[in-house]
RNA sequence: GGGAGCAUGGCUCAGUUGGUUAGAGCAUUCGGCUUACAUCCGAAAGGUCAUAGGUUCGAGUCCUAUUGUUCCCACCA
């Protein structure tokens, strides 16, 4: 066993460690029906590009979850892949071609997919690589991509009984298209901007020639396409022109004036243009009035052969050519500034234009009740529980959903089409011939399928589903799911319904939700701000414990954190903390084999060690079962740096230098003992530097990840002890606080003299050594009962009774009273606090008893302390 | 237009189901190279828990309103 080093180097040991967790295939557990199964389907990440910090949070704290279960004991799997990112990667690959001044359309569908799968083999292989080292415990056996044969088969399974079950359906919809993707989005794909732009009021002429009616429109351009005028029925400004015709300018078509409800008369001039074929609202207008829909625009978002004059514009150069041409007509009423919500592709973030187009949907109504429903018993559970609300608010008035993309990159649609007779044929595999007519040239469908659609079957898909795997029966339905709030509709939502849908049970029964991390200024990450971080980069400055530190500790559930490197110092140097103390102990292990606690005679430090370490570890676990990861990372830290570092460490070394063979044996057994637990405790956080010190240690076992997790039950205590024990740890911070105030350096020792309560005067002898090490005293001497306090002393009041020290050349008088009239006020503030809770008749009769009683000795005990300090500042006063 | 989050010492944040004197890290001040660690040790100072009401024996925690701030959703052209 090598020596270890005086600081934890992060580097010589983390590839190392991993490579051997590998070897050893401590990742990876087969079912076993003798144990029971935690499951966790990572979120996989998009191969667009490499992972940044909001993925280290993310895995962080799965891995966390994952590591603890695997110690408890459960057979674990933490499942990892990536997602082809249809519409995410091809956009990039387009502009990695334009560079080469290529288009998509030069290489040809094929080309172009060979270069998608290089992409994957790329960003695949490097956002693997990331994860490892990040530290994650990923099964890498059962490692899937979402365009996998098993999975595309899953894909075409589910959308073939979809079709059968007619809910997955065709048709011709208005639906949102991006001009620069070239293809249709689903609702949750268009995210809305704020734009300053214009209200253009326009002068439509009446077609009879009495004048003109004026519409209010942000999107001139789309006059092209209007076939109709519309009003408040209400609205007696106009009541006398419905039914009339307008004379649609420029392209000189005789529009109708309707009436409907849909228009506001407050807004603009209370008139609207219909454009039924690119706004949602007009379309449902035209609908309810049989309007004719006039598509004005070509797939790239140019003007078509619809648009006349404009033909090949594009929409943008059509608005201005448009409003001049009002202008010069005269039929320009005003241009007022307007802003207003724009929608944009929420990967290339152009404007999207609304459009009718036939496309694929699946029928959402049926498919939402049910995944409303398991939400609602509690069946899944979301924490924080806020996000159940914004869940149901979506699932509520869920519309049907496109599913299909003008992509290459993607599950091609199952669907084929006789080029013979027309008819169209939904099949698992290529039909060789048509069913209908018997031709054999049939054609796929060119379009692919929405990303989501094979993510929202990940949690069954990568387990083997539709065959009846034994991982799919051991390891479904999943256990949690950790997620970021932002794909609550575009992941979550549908995971649920597919689970339901086609397992029929749920596929998780838990969704922990993280919150953005954001820079140090709170601003979100953004690649046009320059302001993200580079995981990688952390883990090379600071080591991966350091990183996930960072990204755990104190942060709660679903809420937003920021990052920053004062936070990652504070893990490199709990890193580098815990190290040391394991150094320390095994320095001092000395050549006996270490006794186990229950051989060694435990003194109270012992036993005040093994008292606290008992509730720790109860805590802490108590804490990873209710998803509280912020909280139990904090418990460990402190634990860890004040309870066994700080104190118990130190009171150790009383014996370790100067005590009896047995009293080291002692030490070194508990030393020992707690060392291992709080390294345990630690592992799942910070599993790198827990495991290179496991492996310094003697414990026989040659991995921390797969030893067992603290069982607080099993973990000794001995509360009664413990509390004398705090008792003169109090004594021992009373004098380090009286020596620091009064400037007495710690070169200089002086006596201590307590006039303690009798119980404490029985036990406090046994505390002498330590105290005298602690806090920097020759001896304790406890003075008689009732004898007078001695003169020139500085005073403390504890629970153990009042301490003087002897240091009247070293006082000032006058400092001394000040403080301890300050001390004072505090115990008046508290009995006056305390009192006036006992004088309140209905707390006494309403509070529980046991509250009452600690309000009744927190009261004695600050009555008590009035009194020793008042005596004291008469005495000081006598000097 | 709906809905949600946040507001706690100088800064960044915790604070489980309401229960003694509201915690931590960083920063600050003071004292220390004490044979695990200066990536450290000891000590201190610093908070009317946004504001105003209410419920309760008891409120940072629950309720109502207000202010500020962030975000999500939504078809006012």
């Amino acid at each position: 066993m090598q020596e270890m080093e005086k600081n934890f180097d992060p580097k010589q040991y983390e590839e190392q460690l991993y490579a051997q967790w590998m070897d050893k295939g401590y990742f990876h557990d087969e079912p076993d029906a003798n144990k029971k199964p935690f499951t966790i389907v990572i979120p996989p990440p998009n191969i667009t590009a490499q992972l940044h910090i909001g993925h280290a949070l993310n895995n962080t704290l799965q891995d966390i979850l994952t590591r603890y279960k695997r110690m408890e004991g459960y057979c674990t799997l933490w499942l990892p892949g990536t997602d082809h990112a249809s519409i995410a990667t091809e956009v990039k690959i387009i502009e990695a071609l334009r560079k080469e001044g290529l288009t998509k359309q030069d290489l040809g569908r094929d080309e172009f997919l060979k270069r998608a799968w290089k992409w994957y083999d790329t960003y695949g292989g490097r956002i693997v690589e990331q994860l490892k080292r990040m530290g994650s415990s990923c099964d890498w056996q059962r490692l899937r991509f979402t365009m996998d044969d098993g999975l595309s088969h899953a894909v075409n399974e589910v959308f073939v009984r979809l079709y059968e079950k007619g809910l997955i359906y065709r048709g011709s919809r208005i639906i949102n298209w991006c001009p620069t993707c070239k293809t249709a989005l689903s609702t949750a794909e268009v995210e809305y901007e704020e734009q300053a732009s214009h209200l253009w009021h326009l002068r439509y002429p009446l077609a009879d020639g009495s004048g003109y009616i004026v519409v209010a429109t942000t999107r001139p351009e789309t006059m092209l396409g209007d076939t109709a005028v519309a009003v408040n029925p209400a609205d007696e400004r106009y009541t006398q022109l419905v039914g009339k015709t307008v004379l649609l300018p420029i392209m000189n078509r005789e529009i109708p004036i309707v009436a409907d409800d849909y228009v506001e008369y407050e807004f603009g001039t209370g008139a609207v243009k219909i454009t039924p074929a690119h706004d949602p609202n007009d379309y449902e207008l035209a609908q309810r009035h049989n309007l004719e829909m006039i598509n004005i625009l070509n797939g790239d978002g140019t003007i078509n052969d619809n648009g006349g004059a404009y033909c090949g514009m594009t929409a943008l150069a059509a608005r201005e050519a448009i409003v001049a041409e009002f202008e010069r007509l005269g039929l320009l009423e005003k241009i007022e500034d307007y802003s207003h919500n724009v929608g944009v592709c929420y990967r290339c973030h152009h404007t999207v234009e609304p459009l009718i187009s036939e496309q694929w949907f699946v029928a959402m109504d049926s498919l939402a009740k049910p995944a409303i429903d398991v939400v609602r018993s509690g069946e899944i559970k979301m924490v924080p529980e806020r996000y159940e609300r914004t869940y149901y608010n979506w699932m509520e008035n869920i519309r049907d959903w496109c599913i299909s993309r003008q992509l290459w990159w993607g599950h091609r649609i199952p669907a084929w089409y006789c080029q013979d007779c027309g008819e169209m044929v939904v099949a698992r595999t290529a039909p060789d011939k048509c069913p209908k007519c018997g031709g054999e040239h049939l054609k796929q469908d060119d379009d692919v399928l929405d990303t989501w659609f094979s993510s929202a079957l990940w949690p069954f898909s990568t387990l083997g589903w539709p065959e009846k795997t034994a991982d799919l029966d051991y390891f479904y339905p999943t256990n949690v799911l950790v997620t970021a709030y932002d794909i609550i509709f575009f992941w979550v939502a549908r995971m649920i319904f597919s689970g339901l849908e086609h397992m029929d049970e749920i596929p998780f029964d838990t969704v922990l939700f993280t919150g953005l991390v954001r820079d140090a200024q709170g601003r979100k990450m953004s690649k046009s701000l320059g302001n993200g971080i580079d995981p990688i980069e952390v883990i090379d400055q600071y080591g991966a414990d350091a990183l996930r530190f960072a990204l755990t500790v104190g942060v709660s559930a679903g809420n937003d954190m920021r990052f920053r490197d004062e936070k990652v110092e504070a893990g490199r140097n709990f890193a580098n903390k815990i190290w040391n103390a394991s150094r320390f102990v095994l320095m001092n292990l000395g050549d006996e084999p270490i006794a186990s606690i229950a051989d060694v005679q435990l003194d109270a430090a012992d036993r005040w060690m093994l008292t606290q370490l008992k509730a720790a570890s109860a805590e802490i676990s108590g804490n990873l079962d209710h998803y509280e990861i912020g909280m139990a990372a904090q418990k460990v830290y402190d634990f860890i740096w004040s309870t066994f570092c700080d104190w118990y460490i130190e009171l150790a070394k009383t014996r370790l230098y100067n005590g009896s063979e047995e009293e080291k044996r002692a030490a070194r057994a508990v030393l020992f003992y707690t060392l291992k637990a709080c390294l345990k405790l630690m592992h799942p956080f910070m599993p790198f530097v827990t495991e290179a010190i496991w492996q310094h240690l003697p414990t026989g076992e040659e991995t921390i990840m797969r030893s067992a997790w603290p069982d607080a039950a099993e973990i000794p205590s001995f509360e009664e002890d413990a509390k004398k024990m705090d008792d003169a740890i109090e004594i021992i911070r009373s004098v380090r606080n009286i020596r620091a105030e009064l400037k007495v350096p710690t070169s200089v020792k002086t006596s201590l003299l307590m006039a303690a309560a009798p119980e404490a005067a029985a036990y406090l002898p046994e505390f002498e050594r330590y105290i005298m090490a602690q806090a920097g005293v020759t001896h304790l001497e406890l003075l008689p009962q009732g004898s007078p306090d001695p003169h020139g002393t500085v005073s403390a009041v504890c629970a153990a009774g009042t301490l003087f020290l002897p240091m009247k050349e070293l006082v000032d008088i006058d400092k001394e009273l000040a403080r301890l009239d300050k001390e004072l006020a505090g115990a008046i503030k508290d009995i006056s606090s305390n009192q006036s809770r006992l004088d309140n008749q209905t707390f006494l009769s309403k509070a529980p008893a046991q509250v009452v009683d600690t309000v009744r000795q927190t009261l004695a005990a600050a009555q008590e302390r009035r009194a020793l300090l008042e005596k004291r500042i008469a005495t000081l006063k006598e000097i």
